[in-house]
DNA sequence: TATGAGATCAACT
DNA sequence: GTTGATCTCATAC
């Protein structure tokens, strides 16, 4: 068993992303398998880091290897982790998990039972696995966070990104084929 | 199966 | 005042 440091997050986001799909995300011990997330980067019209830094991102301008944690329609977390280099506001949008370990835990977190529902979407995940802004900044290789690298090669597709309306059409992205923890299926023919 | 409302926060106009 | 990297529940078809 392989265990990921910040070092895997330097350099460019679009390697880091499919190379992310498949290995394992746990936090203080409870998570699963990165079966989706998506890449953005500063100079993508969707990126939070576009137009510069903010207090909210100011964590995407800082090093690779750390978790930038915002609260999305004033309701949920979303996770992602800083990609590149210092300064290039660059990061992967961690958007669904299989779970692994700590089901009980996150069945109890999500007040669901339904496997699939428990981590499929970003919101969901941060609940499951209980991050919130308080983890904002952490770095991805110590406690609580603990990514593993994956032990087998996963058939990997590609689409356009979702619930963004800027840049809308860039295929960024990434997913296992056919998973059914994905938060949504991808299109037909957006293998690649 | 599909669409709509509501929750409620940070950034922007 | 409006929009957005969302999710759940309700109501309609």
């Amino acid at each position: 068993m392989v265990v990921l440091t910040r070092d895997f997050f330097a350099r460019s986001v679009h390697e880091v992303a499919p190379d992310l799909i498949g290995t394992t995300l746990l936090f203080n011990g409870v998570g699963g398998e990165i079966v989706e997330l998506e890449a953005y980067h500063h100079t993508d019209p969707a990126a939070h880091s576009y137009r510069g830094p903010t207090q909210r991102n100011a964590v995407m301008f800082g090093p690779p290897g750390f978790a930038y944690v915002y609260r999305s329609y004033g309701i949920h977390w979303c996770l992602n982790f800083v990609c590149e280099e210092e300064g290039s506001a660059s990061a992967v949008l961690i958007r669904a998990l299989r779970p692994l370990t700590g089901l009980a835990t996150m069945r109890r977190r999500r007040r669901l039972t339904d496997e699939r529902l428990l981590c499929s979407g970003p919101g969901r995940l941060c609940e499951a696995l209980k991050i919130t802004g308080a983890h904002n900044g952490l770095a991805i290789d110590a406690p609580p966070f603990e990514l593993r690298a994956r032990a087998t090669m996963p058939d990997i597709v590609k689409g356009v990104r979702i619930g963004i309306t800027k840049a809308a059409e860039k295929p960024w992205r990434y997913g296992i084929a056919g998973s059914r923890f994905l938060s949504k299926v991808f299109r037909p023919n957006s293998r690649g």
